[in-house]
DNA sequence: TCTGGGGTCCTAGGACCC
DNA sequence: TCTGGGGTCCTAGGACCC
């Protein structure tokens, strides 16, 4: 998909001038390189008019807003807000709104990505707008050379980092650095935040960190949610060096959090316990959800959705080599409004553990026929794969009377067309028309700039 | 009319084993 | 006076993350 190919490891290039310097701290660091407003800034890299404008992004079905640019978060917009509420005041404060287009989204963060690459051998991509860093070292590797530049700095190397991923994919991030993973969020915040920073920030050479981890609110610390936050606070525990000079029997025992709070509580200390995650295992479930365009009532409707997304969810297992013993399905009716309300689901254990589709439909079919109940009006279906294993070692079911090996054929055939041609070019009669009212509503939805020949910008 | 989607890990308790 | 000890696996639920 990506169309950049930057040459890989460019840290190990002895030319570069970026490695001819060495600084004298050998502590461990851990680089946290965060987009700043991720979505917003993609769709501002294609329309640089909206630089300096007010820019939020809508969830699936234009339902509520999961980005905003600073501009907009200066208005006062939420995370969350819901879209139709505060559509009017979008409009009369002039914020550009769109809806999500992922393709874009996952097309600009692999760019981004790529070039974070070439900065550390290690590289953890920890969501589609982060990536943790290992810079242990990174300095040093070009000691020989380095006669000529002194006092080089991680902070310089951050710097050049952020510069090198604007100029390249037009995509703004924050640098924080630390000795650990926890500790270097808390440096991407400083760094987002501080006017002086200029997003790059290294907590390690800080002299005042105990104010610094003093300004920051508990429930801020990476790992620490609502729930957690609120029984510390009730212990007097408001702020992250409260937390780091916690007592480790209390963490330990009185907060439930065991071992995750203990770690935490060491990372806040500089101890490394959150290894980078280098190159993560295939995933250990796989889901797909949606909210309709409009509501459902009728069981054919239902039936198409759920077909839909069964065979989405099929093809991210058979995109992973994995085959699923067990998968779930769940009907819902909208909690938002004042109307009988409807949530059920079914399990499904395969004989023989599966990722072919029409089986996988097959199915589904029969569980929402269980848990259908006519007369409410459905928001939401869902399907859930758990229970997922390789797809080289299964035990097939002594009955088993499909040719496996022959629908294995037949899925790939299916996948490679579908990823040559565009998603769902092919797709089951099932899962019903494009045309459908419960599928999803995008109304302010930008081009496929980067991932689609009809969209490419003209310059 | 209209409120997102997709993951991870840990713990406690019960059943069961020798 | 007094009824063992140690382990695994599974599930449900809770908490967190983006």
């Amino acid at each position: 998909m990506s169309m950049i190919h930057a040459s890989p490891g460019a840290w190990r290039d002895s030319k570069s001038s970026l490695h001819l310097a060495v600084e004298s701290d050998r502590r461990p660091a851990v680089a946290l390189v965060d987009c700043n407003n991720f979505y917003a800034s993609c769709e501002r890299v294609f329309q640089p008019q909206l630089e300096g404008k007010a820019v939020v992004v809508l969830s699936n079905n234009d339902g509520c807003i999961i980005a905003r640019s600073n501009e907009a978060k200066a208005l006062g917009i939420k995370m969350g807000d819901p879209f139709f509420k505060i559509e009017p005041f979008l409009r009369r404060a002039g914020v550009r709104y769109f809806s999500s287009n992922y393709s874009l989204y996952g097309d600009m963060s692999q760019r981004v990505m790529n070039v974070l690459a070439q900065f550390s051998p290690e590289l953890e991509v920890y969501s589609i707008d982060e990536a943790f860093l290992n810079l242990t070292g990174v300095l040093r590797r070009g000691e020989a050379e380095a006669d000529a530049l002194t006092d080089y700095t991680l902070t310089d190397y951050g710097r050049r980092i952020k510069a090198t991923v604007r100029q390249w994919t037009g995509i703004p991030v924050s640098v924080g650095i630390a000795e650990t993973k926890t500790l270097a969020k808390i440096a991407n915040r400083l760094a987002k935040r501080s006017q002086t920073l200029q997003g790059v920030f290294d907590l390690r050479r800080a002299p005042d960190r105990d104010a610094i981890l003093e300004a920051i609110d508990v429930g801020d610390v990476w790992g620490i949610g609502p729930r957690y936050a609120k029984r510390l606070r009730q212990r007097g525990i408001a702020n992250a060096r409260q937390l780091r000079d916690a007592d480790e029997g209390w963490i330990q025992k009185q907060m439930a959090m065991g071992v995750v709070g203990m770690r935490l509580v060491l990372e806040l200390r500089g101890v490394p316990c959150l290894p980078l995650d280098l190159s993560p295992g295939p995933k250990k479930g796989i889901a797909c959800s949606r909210s309709f365009g409009n509501p459902v009532t009728l069981l054919s409707e239902l039936r198409a959705a759920t077909a839909a997304y069964v065979s989405r969810a099929a093809e991210k297992l058979r995109g992973q080599n994995s085959l699923c013993k067990t998968m779930s399905v769940y009907v819902m009716t909208n909690p938002f409004k004042n109307e009988p309300q409807y949530y059920n689901s079914a399990l499904i254990r395969f004989p023989t553990p599966t990722a072919d589709t029409p089986e996988m439909i097959r199915y589904a079919m029969k569980a929402l026929e269980a848990i259908f109940k006519p007369g409410y009006r459905y928001k939401k279906t869902a399907v859930a794969l758990v229970e997922l294993v390789p797809g080289s070692i299964y035990q097939p079911s002594l009955f088993d009377g499909q040719d496996r090996a022959r629908s294995a054929r037949l899925m790939k055939t299916v996948d490679r067309i579908n990823a040559r041609m565009g998603a769902g070019s092919l797709h089951y009669a099932a899962a019903g028309c494009r045309l459908e009212h419960w599928r999803m509503r995008r109304s302010h939805t930008s081009p496929a700039y980067t991932t689609r020949w009809q969209d490419l910008k003209w310059v």
